[in-house]
DNA sequence: ATTAATTGTTACAAGTTTGTGACGATACGT
DNA sequence: ACGTATCGTCACAAACTTGTAACAATTAAT
């Protein structure tokens, strides 16, 4: 949920108050008081968020916009659009342009919190709703529930994403640099041996079913789940 | 699909015309011809949408709009404004005022049929007018009651929505998030520590009739209704 | 106009989950 | 057999999640 969010806004007052808020949400602010430089910090780092001002000096914020749009690189990274309320005339113009959403200013921190994380909800990637079972071990995503011989099998929620990501790749090895980056995400920074830990706790869990073999461990390499 | 839908229009050829379309389409019509007496009728029934013709003798379409936003009871019916003329300045002021759609005439039957399936489509996602049960509790959204062995439930609007939300999608986890758009709508912006006050007090209610651990926790993810 | 309901928000306690270091056990190469 | 690298297991503190009560604000009802 945290993000890296990218705040476009020539007047330095509201885009200390808007980074401040971001900030208290969780999130990681990027700051750029005009075109330019939010075209040149985005260079260097994608954000996963962008809130562009729509009145900038110089370029105003419907060129960044489309500019963005206009590489392959950038074209996917939602935008919301800042703007005064004497501008709403360029409302249908800025969401033409592949806004993604609209705040019109004053705003307050809830709204603009809300609606970032709406932007973000809609963009993020589904946990794939579908079921899936090894041998009479059953797991499923939309109930949330693991299920062997019938009994329910209580797993943390790292244990649960973990032994998910485990179940839909099988048979393959998977280092514990790659199950960080996959269960854990590429932002989060923990000691590789946790991922023992875990894969300990998941052994434990499922030993009662008799499951507890199912994830093998591959010397110096790291783990994988038999396939069958 | 069937809704009840507050035509408000003052020229009685447009009315009729469109009442008729709606009759045909399945749909309730209900007909003011102005402002006061469109206000008038929304404080007996409480439709499920509304069309609201922009250009109104006395008190314009905006002028409701913005009266109906302004009250708890009326601020989430779904409203359709209506235009003469397609000038986008009306056009954006509409939207801004919280129009769900907008529709310049002349329009053909057929497109307002398709607004208006769309439109209450996004806003009741799945309120529909059928009973519901799970076990032997009883949830009948027409006489909004709920009942349990016989003995009957007292719920606020907002746990009774949330139950039934729950009920027509039980064993599947629902976040926070989920419950916020599904529950209050995706517009409304509220902490996601009121989802839990609202299941406790949901289970509480619940509690006399022996159904409080119908709705489990799940923890880090959310809440789920027990399939049965 | 009062009263009662309903709702959103916050604070706090209780309970879980998680990351980490420690330490013993195990596998592997020599 | 020996030493070393790697792994399994445990305990524990910190962080997080949730249930619950209390409170304020708003809305409906009398």
């Amino acid at each position: 949920m945290a993000a890296t969010v990218l705040v476009v806004e020539d007047e330095p007052a509201i885009l200390d108050l808007i980074a401040y808020n971001l900030k208290q949400a969780g999130h990681e602010p990027l700051c750029a008081e005009s075109a330019e430089q939010a075209l040149q910090m985005i260079a260097n780092v994608l954000p996963d968020l962008i809130l562009l001002d729509w009145m900038l000096p110089g370029a105003s914020g419907i060129d960044v916009a489309k500019r963005l749009r206009g590489h392959e690189r950038t074209r996917n990274i939602p935008i919301i659009m800042l703007s005064a309320r004497s501008e709403e005339g360029d409302k249908l113009l800025g969401l033409e342009t592949g806004a993604d959403d609209y705040i019109t200013k004053p705003f307050s921190p809830r709204e603009l919190n809300a609606r970032i994380k709406a932007v973000l909800r809609r963009r993020a990637p589904q946990m794939t709703s579908d079921e899936v079972r090894v041998g009479d071990l059953h797991l499923d995503p939309a109930s949330h529930r693991v299920s062997a011989h019938g009994n329910d099998v209580k797993l943390g929620p790292t244990e649960f994403r973990l032994l998910h990501f485990l179940i839909t790749h099988p048979g393959r090895v998977h280092s514990r640099t790659q199950l960080l980056d996959q269960v854990w995400g590429d932002h989060v920074f923990v000691e590789e041996r946790t991922v023992d830990v875990h894969i300990q706790r998941l052994r434990k869990a499922l030993e009662p079913e008799r499951f507890d073999s199912l994830i093998q461990t591959v010397r110096g390499t790291g783990y994988r789940l038999s396939a069958s």
